[in-house]
DNA sequence: AAAGTGATCAACCGCGAAAAT
DNA sequence: AATTTTCGCGGTTGATCACTT
């Protein structure tokens, strides 16, 4: 394992100094009340100490045998939670920070083909956790839906997922990459990095970002001069927080050419004149009025005016028009074709359904 | 400025599947 | 082949942060 995160005494010296580590410590020992007693497992929060124990034994003797990993390593924790904690905060590979516009496309589409398979999905999001996404779901999805009061597996927000929650994706990602060309790329990683092309050259240095809309680093622990140590930045959890990113590594690693989301990314990127604006115009095309799912929505996404929010400034009743009533089967909705929906247990809708529906 | 409310995310739990003994 | 252990997944919870009143 080339993590090239070996931590010797130096760095568990210093990360005692640390503010972030006292302060996680300090957390933690608030936060799960009881003083450990020996022989217990300890539970909630993880220290930094643990992080860096778990890390550094990852780091000698690699992953796996989580149980045997636990005690081995001196940590007063299950297996399991060691195993968690690894892929969800401590890998190397995982990434941190704001959902991007395609991820959430990628999402939104995956989901739609596989339902909760959160892990499937995550495969396919180079960096995200299963359970970050389905935190993002639960979150961010799952509340669109009971805006709406829908239920979040409805024809009617699907349909509202297909036809103005996507199509708004597509357009910010082409207005990204519009931008990002304009600028000559560099602007794409921060507007899309999820998939955006590798924009770093092998001569550039390494990119420390220190803050939470950046991403590529091993959870809050940064390379130092000989070993992993604790970032010391953004308070969170336990006080850390950081990304890293080797030349030409981040952007690489996070999209490996062969996946779908890379298919999805020649879908959206090939042609702009032709390819996804042509989807926008049509997904587009008229908006009956109408209510739908409960009729609550107007103004109720008033409540959601975050930056990346793509309903932003948009009613419900405006969406709900927008794509029909549940209860005529959608026949109301125009402006995109009726898609077969008797096996939607497969796939509801796909972006490859997009574009063999004329719409790319 | 304080209290209340909602959003976010790390972590835990239970369960089933796979692997090991 | 049967039993035990380990792993991985999806659902849920609780703490903290951010925003609103």
């Amino acid at each position: 394992m080339d993590m090239g995160m070996m931590c010797g005494l130096d760095e568990l010296e210093a990360l005692a100094m640390s503010p972030g580590g006292s302060a996680a410590s300090a957390a933690t020992a608030a936060a799960t009340g009881s003083s450990e007693d020996e022989g217990d497992l300890r539970r909630g929060p993880w220290t930094v100490e643990e992080d860096l124990l778990l890390v550094n034994y990852i780091a000698a003797h690699g992953e796996g045998r989580w149980n045997s990993l636990a005690r081995s390593a001196g940590l007063k924790r299950t297996g399991k939670s060691c195993r968690l904690r690894w892929l969800n905060y401590l890998r190397p590979d995982v990434r941190r920070g704001n959902i991007t516009a395609e991820e959430q496309l990628l999402i939104l589409e995956l989901h739609s083909r596989w339902g909760n398979r959160w892990s499937k999905i995550a495969q396919h999001l180079p960096g995200r956790t299963d359970n970050e996404i389905k935190n993002y779901w639960r979150t961010r999805v799952q509340k669109h839906a009971k805006q709406l009061r829908c239920d979040v597996n409805s024809r009617q927000f699907r349909d509202v997922v297909r036809q103005v929650w996507m199509p708004r994706l597509v357009e910010r990602i082409q207005a990204e990459y519009s931008s990002s060309s304009a600028a000559g790329g560099g602007g794409a990683v921060q507007a899309a990095p999820a998939v955006a092309p590798a924009t770093t050259t092998a001569s550039a240095p390494p990119a420390y970002h220190h803050h939470s809309g950046t991403y590529g680093g091993a959870g809050g622990y940064q390379q130092g001069a000989d070993g992993m140590v604790p970032a010391p930045d953004k308070a969170h959890d336990g006080g850390y927080y950081y990304s890293y990113s080797e030349p030409g590594q981040a952007a690489a690693a996070a999209m490996s050419p062969d996946d779908t989301s890379s298919a999805l990314r020649s879908t959206l990127t090939t042609d702009a004149s032709h390819g996804a604006a042509q989807q926008q115009h049509h997904y587009y095309a008229a908006t009956p009025t109408n209510e739908g799912c409960g009729g609550a929505g107007g103004g109720a996404a008033a409540g959601s005016p975050a930056a990346d929010d793509v309903f932003a400034g948009t009613s419900w009743s405006e969406l709900l028009a927008a794509v029909g009533r549940e209860d005529d089967g959608g026949s109301s909705k125009v402006g995109l074709p009726d898609f077969e929906l008797g096996d939607f247990e497969d796939s509801l809708w796909s972006l490859e359904d997009l574009c063999l529906h004329q719409l790319c």
